[in-house]
DNA sequence: CCACGTACTTGATACATATCAACTTGTTTA
DNA sequence: TAAACAAGTTGATATGTATCAAGTACGTGG
């Protein structure tokens, strides 16, 4: 019922006869000016419709690095593992988005990366993937931005935490995941989130329970309607407006 | 006085023979290996000994991105300028270490850099080195390497904000210094802070005064001798319990 | 030498969020 | 159907750090 919201991208894993010339995300995930032959020779190296249930490991901390992998429909969030044993969610990603880039400075994943949902993804060998990065030098100019827009995402993630109060950080991670979608073609302001409290809290360094509270105010103060995991921004300038301030 | 302990570090700005081959930085900032020749024409694309004084820019956000640049002397920090204007550091860069890549995803700088001392860099022209990594697929891997091991520190970072107390990220930040000066044969347990309490404190998500209580209690409790930005690190197996520490 | 500004320290209080605890709701298992 | 469990909500209290305020030490320029 709620997932007819995400109809649109559920994946058939028996319709082989996707490729990266025609995949609907290919604006977001490889959004980079290749020939159409040579779109195909990207398109030969991927491995597509690995598929994934929910709580399913894409892969863990301490498995070799070979591949990096587009999300095709689903959610999935990486998890970093500390000396101490707790864990901090690194990221959430979302169909047309390319996680796994921790592994390449010492060719073992730092990450643990596991669905949210059902999901499928697409293996990108890494190997194969620099071979043809030295004969088409976009495709090598587009996976240094893919690493580098992780970089300053991480940055103002890191602002973020340092500056902004639990309603900002809230309202910034719904506006994300919003605007996402909203690339995806899917709509800006309802949407399911992918994610448990649990899971948003620990990623914005928040207990569960301030979350909910900062769920009911934020719905209280109607910028938001929250029904479980639904979703819908009623004010989304006076949501923008909090996620900048300052507190 | 203090700059003491710093120098053999300090840079000659009239010492033009030095080279990347015998650039005794060379093993953090490129360690990759080359062949002789190889890192001669590595070598003729680096503008070598940009000077800087403290306080100076190496550039600001907004800026064309045209180069990266690795620290030769001195100390510098780069800072996130938020919509809402107030300002993050987004991290401390020591000598052999090699910054800037924040404007790979746009071709403009997302940070502004700036000299905590005086500082000598060696700027990279990006153009060139985009040119030479497709003939030396070992140096495209150390690019792609140096940015993945900024990912994995930056995530460090986060978790280090969202679970770790004020005592442990101070604790985190002098340890990762000492480690850093460490593999420059400079002392561990004893260094000169480069930067002020408010350039910690904003880095650390904390206030100058909860920076400077907590170098109090630090040394009340042995582990650290402070002296203004003198460390004297007592007590490294405790601080590093600390650091780990989920408080 | 003194006045001034900047960086830092120390103390008292306020506040946001963590923690602890009880409860609700929905889901799975027996 | 009941029982057990997981996820989320709501309330009361505790706590770490921000904020406000006053002061000290140091370096600079007059």
């Amino acid at each position: 019922m709620h997932n007819q919201l995400n109809t649109q991208e559920k994946h058939c894993p028996h319709n082989k006869q996707v490729t990266c010339g025609n995949c609907r995300l290919n604006t977001i995930c490889m959004p980079v000016s290749l020939h159409i032959d040579d779109i195909e020779r990207l398109n030969n190296i991927i491995q597509r419709g690995k598929a994934l249930h929910k709580g399913e490991y894409l892969f863990r901390a301490n498995d070799a690095f070979t591949a990096v992998y587009a999300v095709r429909s689903g959610a999935i969030k990486s998890v970093l593992l500390s000396e101490n044993g707790d864990e901090q969610i690194t990221g959430f990603y979302l169909p047309g988005e390319v996680l796994g880039m921790d592994g390449l400075a010492t060719n073992v994943h730092t990450n643990s990366v596991i669905a949210l949902e059902t999901s499928s993804v697409c293996e990108i060998p890494f190997q194969e993937l620099e071979t043809l990065s030295v004969q088409l030098p976009s495709l090598q100019r587009h996976f240094l931005q893919l690493m580098s827009r992780e970089i300053s995402q991480e940055q103002k993630m890191i602002a973020l935490l340092n500056k902004n109060k639990a309603e900002s950080r809230i309202a910034s991670l719904l506006l994300s995941i919003s605007a996402r979608n909203s690339s995806r073609n899917l709509s800006a302001t309802s949407f399911i989130l992918p994610m448990s409290r649990s899971d948003l809290g620990n990623f914005l360094g928040l207990t569960i329970e301030t979350v909910s509270r900062t769920f009911a105010s934020l719905q209280q103060k109607k910028l938001l309607q929250v029904n479980k995991k639904e979703i819908i921004i009623s004010d989304i300038t006076a949501l923008q407006k909090l996620a900048k301030g300052a507190d």
